[in-house]
DNA sequence: TTAAGCACATACTTCAGGTG
DNA sequence: CACCTGAAGTATGTGCTTAA
């Protein structure tokens, strides 16, 4: 401090120090008239050289995105569209509410080592590979067998990890600790990609909405412009351009309307669009949500029921990305220790909690068992044919929230063999859940990674995916999400007071600056926060509610073999919906005259989405998005049926919108120490924003 | 020449008080 | 009570001066 106050007085051109404490008043919300005071003690330098600062080291982060996009290297852009709404308080015919509509870009820096660069960057080969998915085959997209074996190894492994951590007691267990590594060890791995700290330059916010098909074209030019690249050095490469399905659709479309445009840039013929990773996971877990929550009446093991078990209060017309997420989290692992419980011959949860394993082997057997009789598609159908469709619930949810455990450890080791191999399951998953945008953009990457993608391009676009920020191994994270994360830093971390929230600011001020901000205040949140204590608190209400929904299904007495339960399919009224009786029925058909029966609601969506898929879907996506040669991009619409059988009376009776938030911190940032590569609050969190 | 600061301008919020 | 009004308060921008 009186350092501060001693060099302000001698001399106005030393003042690194009341520069630094300046900077870090305005980033932490501090007001100006307080700043005014302090700058006027002398602590810190006026209000106005902060803002000069927060200029310049913008235009330095914008000038350090645009090196790296001259240098010739190999990068990925990637954007996403950043939404805020502009309150006024008091509105006037020249002072409305508005909507500030912008695209928030970064420029990652992809790794070159091993790839074929040459090849990946060559348009015209590129260009030449157009089409090729004409030859595909249904069962190109189809799980193969060693894609099931690889799951079942997987599934295994997060079965055996959930014990050893969640199993209460279990932190006493003699050699936990390398228990716990050699599960990790063990985890079937693909073709994980050597951890190394990723170069991320965030490029600044551009004033264009990349939402439609004239926003993206508008993008990529000023985004060319801010590169200062002429259009022929833009055009010349391949460029790896990143977004989500929405970015990557309209890109398809402009290039499609633009095909007979004079020059490259305008044909927009040098992108790759690749759809990103968190928005899978977002979509799958909207997935899990519509096929699994069901209603707490029917189906004690729907979601819907855990859900009121756990006094979740948040609305489930209005859920955010982490509560959804946190709630599928706390059912899985709270079913498979119920499961454990059973195998064990237990009833309590006091002698689940006095329990210790003898050996690693032991609790590996136990996950074994669970896998097959508690987690597979056979294991379900079995269930569905002893007519109990709680059980037969409980496993479909088990099995699909297992896979999306093995997507998000996939992404936080950054590997896409594994990526791929979830994907073959949500292509079916997402058409039986009626996902269809999604299930198709599945089939996208699929078919391209098999026929239209040289080697090089191919291990380029992998690395795309992939963000590291600290160089360690296990802390992936989706791209996109890191442009989520800057985009939260945007909207609500670093934005500005009173009236400052203008495009013209956040651009020229409010943007590039960001990460460079955080990384300042990340690291005086360590230096200061005492995050242990939080996170002892949370581990204990999590045993909290796994014992709570624990001793409910041990009061229905589930995972104790089959009884007749039928969960009915209801309508919009909330009425059991009834359906022509089938054929095949013919004994109940004697006994009764009934000619409609209630309708199960439990299905195997990846078995219906097989149905969908096979009957035309497939001839339809190929028919509908290959390259011909001779005539071009096709044209035409696809023509999507929904399965009424999953609705439930919530919005996710709309599948093909994403319900699920995630513009707050518990949505997008996570733990530095967990597998967190798809974001959505650490293992022990709620989803709610108290958290943080 | 340039970084830094001052005074004033502009745009908006907040709050108290008034009116029908 | 909804709505309006003006004053005070806050945040940021503009243009100029000053010191090194």
């Amino acid at each position: 401090m009186s350092l501060s106050m001693m060099s302000f007085a001698r001399n106005r051109a030393t003042n690194a120090l009341p520069l630094l404490s300046g900077l870090f008043f305005k980033i932490e919300g501090t007001s100006s008239r307080a700043s005014q005071l302090l700058s006027n003690l002398g602590l810190c330098v006026s209000v106005k050289t902060v803002e000069r600062v927060k200029e310049v080291v913008s235009k330095n982060c914008v000038e350090s995105a645009r090196s790296l996009m001259l240098s010739g290297d190999m990068f990925a852009t990637v954007f996403d569209n950043i939404n805020l709404y502009l309150r006024k308080y008091q509105q006037r015919l020249t002072n409305q509410h508005s909507m500030i509509h912008a695209t928030n870009c970064a420029i990652i820096r992809i790794d070159e080592a091993g790839v074929n660069i040459p090849e990946a960057i060559d348009v015209k080969a590129k260009l030449d590979r157009r089409g090729k998915r004409m030859r595909a085959k249904f069962t190109d997209i189809l799980p193969t067998k060693e894609d099931d074996e690889h799951l079942r190894k997987a599934c295994i492994s997060l079965i055996t990890e959930f014990i050893l951590r969640y199993t209460p007691g279990s932190e006493k267990w003699e050699g936990r600790a390398e228990m716990l590594k050699k599960v990790r060890e063990g985890m079937p791995q693909d073709r994980p990609i050597p951890a190394k700290k990723t170069e991320t330059r965030p490029f600044g916010v551009f004033d264009a909405n990349e939402g439609s098909k004239k926003g993206i074209i508008e993008l990529l030019d000023l985004i060319r412009l801010r590169a200062t690249m002429e259009p022929e050095e833009w055009a010349g490469k391949v460029r790896v351009l990143s977004g989500d399905w929405l970015t990557s659709a309209n890109f398809r479309h402009a290039r499609r309307d633009r095909r007979d445009d004079v020059t490259p840039m305008e044909r927009l013929e040098y992108g790759e669009e690749v759809s990103q990773l968190f928005h899978f996971a977002l979509q799958a877990t909207q997935m899990i949500m519509r096929t699994h929550f069901g209603t707490a009446i029917d189906d004690p093991l729907s979601l819907s029921s855990h859900k009121g078990l756990l006094g979740r209060v948040w609305d489930h017309n209005a859920p955010n990305y982490a509560a959804a997420k946190s709630l599928i989290r706390h059912s899985l692992i709270a079913r498979i220790l119920h499961i454990t419980m059973t195998i064990l011959g237990f009833s309590r949860w006091s002698e689940l909690a006095a329990w210790t394993p003898t050996s690693y082997k032991d609790v590996e057997e136990l996950a074994e068992e669970i896998w097959a009789k508690w987690a597979t598609s056979e294991a379900a159908e079995h269930a569905k044919s002893q007519n109990d469709d709680w059980a037969a619930h409980d496993i479909y949810f088990i099995r699909d929230a297992l896979f999306f455990c093995e997507f998000e450890q996939a992404v936080s080791y950054a590997d896409p063999g594994r990526v791929l191999r979830i994907m073959k399951y949500w292509c079916l998953a997402f058409r039986g859940a009626g996902q269809h945008n999604y299930a198709r953009e599945c089939a996208e990457i699929l078919l391209r990674w098999k026929f239209e993608l040289s080697d090089g391009l191919r291990k380029v676009l992998e690395r795309s995916w992939f963000v590291n920020r600290w160089g360690k191994d296990g802390q992936w994270i989706a791209a996109d999400l890191y442009l989520e994360q800057m985009n939260l830093l945007v909207k609500r971390i670093f934005i500005a007071q009173g009236n400052g929230v203008t495009i013209e600011y956040i651009m020229s001020k409010g943007s590039a600056c960001v990460e460079a901000f955080r990384a300042v205040s990340h690291s005086v949140a360590n230096f200061f926060g005492d995050a242990d204590r939080r996170r002892r608190a949370k581990e204990i209400q999590f045993q909290e509610d796994m014992r709570v929904l624990i001793e409910d299904m041990e009061k229905k007495r589930v995972h104790r073999g089959f009884k007749k339960h039928f969960v009915p399919m209801r309508n919009k009224n909330g009425e059991i919906a009834k359906a022509p009786q089938a054929i095949t029925k013919g004994k109940k058909s004697k006994k009764k005259k009934l000619p409609y029966v209630p309708k199960s609601a439990i299905v195997d969506v990846m078995v219906t989405g097989a149905e969908v898929w096979t009957h035309g879907k497939f001839n339809d996506f190929k028919r509908l998005t290959s390259y011909d040669p001779a005539v071009g991009y096709p044209i035409g619409e696809f023509n999507d049926v929904q399965d009424p059988r999953l609705d439930n009376g919530t919005v996710f009776d709309d599948p093909n919108t994403l319900h699920l938030t995630f513009d707050s911190p518990v949505d997008v940032l996570v733990d530095d120490l967990e597998d967190s590569g798809v974001g959505g609050g650490g293992e022990f969190d709620t989803g709610l924003e108290t958290d943080i």
